[in-house]
DNA sequence: AGCACCATGTAAGTGGTTACATGATTCC
DNA sequence: GGAATCATGTAACCACTTACATGGTGCT
């Protein structure tokens, strides 16, 4: 079976929500997406000069209002159709690796004391994350009420924050367990 | 930053708790935490060799009760200080690739049924996750009550058995979603 | 005899991160 | 002038999967 870099699908559905170059792709996935994907430079623009060669996405020169140039890649129609392809029939693939269970699998080998710094440090992390949603859940409201994609993107969102939720009851009850050997 | 395998930490874990050869650690890691870790052949007896070769593990001849012979490898004390240096000192990280929400997040794009099609599958292997968790759970109650890792077994199937469940709810709602669109 | 499973390993190739290098632009 | 950020890229290296090869064992 073949395999393929999903960073490809990754880098035309993101120009497919607007154009962008190499730089600002990295960042829209930093501050948007990064709760469920991330992509390096070192991906980002070896991709982005292979999605040009295969003709699947176009550099153009963009003028904004102010007058600058600037140069941002545009999916060009093939590309999305591409894109569209690939999202209707690759099947759905998860991959299986949470260090956090592997450590509660085999936390009796842990140091309790250790493990519950570890998990308090899962806490702030997930707290983070939860900030950060309901700020994007806001924006989705208020900016984006008429946007496209507005219901799709919500329902991203309340997934990650059930998620964060989840995580965070779990780990509580975790390090209460913890409390009780030390 | 040095990166480094964590396969070797697996397999340290899993030789710490029985006794085994690759075949069996293949088996192991499929029938007990393939829902929160994997390992390939590929990966298993290189890591095997290294561990050997590092003192952290050593084969041993074990003849079983009906006087066959049988190779396995079991866990040195070096081994286990190094397993447990590592869960105690290596910070949790989690990795951030969830294609479920990459096809909701670019669902837009996609055709209706064959997203729903998508989503069926989905819930099809997490229904099949949560029976053999559930199996599971009981098994742990019945034959493994007393064993020391019960505890962190338990705390794992619940979460897991907890984000089956999330899942399952979630998609359900994407799906509702998805039928007014049609 | 043939099939299923036990058992071990290697080689090729992909996917990905990290670190490094370089230079332009902007802002103070 | 100097720092931060914008911007692009490459090279080295590691992790991991897949496919292939090989042979043993046990059952029917």
């Amino acid at each position: 079976m073949k395999r393929e870099s999903k960073t490809q699908y990754a880098l035309l559905g993101i120009l497919s929500q607007c154009e962008m170059n190499g730089y600002e792709i990295r960042k829209y996935i930093e501050s948007t997406i990064s709760f469920f994907w991330n992509e390096s430079f070192g991906q980002i623009y070896p991709t982005l000069s292979k999605l040009e060669k295969d003709g699947l996405i176009r550099e153009w020169e963009k003028t904004d209002v102010s007058g600058k140039k600037k140069k941002v890649y545009k999916v060009t129609r093939s590309g999305l159709e591409e894109f569209r392809r690939w999202m209707d029939t690759s099947p759905i693939q998860t991959t299986k690796r949470n260090e956090l269970l592997f450590k509660v699998f085999f936390g009796r080998h842990m140091n309790p004391k250790l493990l519950t710094e570890q998990l308090d440090s899962e806490m702030e992390k997930q707290k983070e994350d939860l900030k950060a949603l309901k700020v994007f859940q806001k924006e989705l409201k208020t900016d984006w009420e008429k946007h496209p994609d507005n219901e799709y993107w919500n329902l991203t969102l309340e997934y990650a924050e059930k998620l964060s939720m989840l995580n965070l009851e779990w780990i509580q009850k975790v390090k209460g367990k913890m409390k009780e050997k030390r």
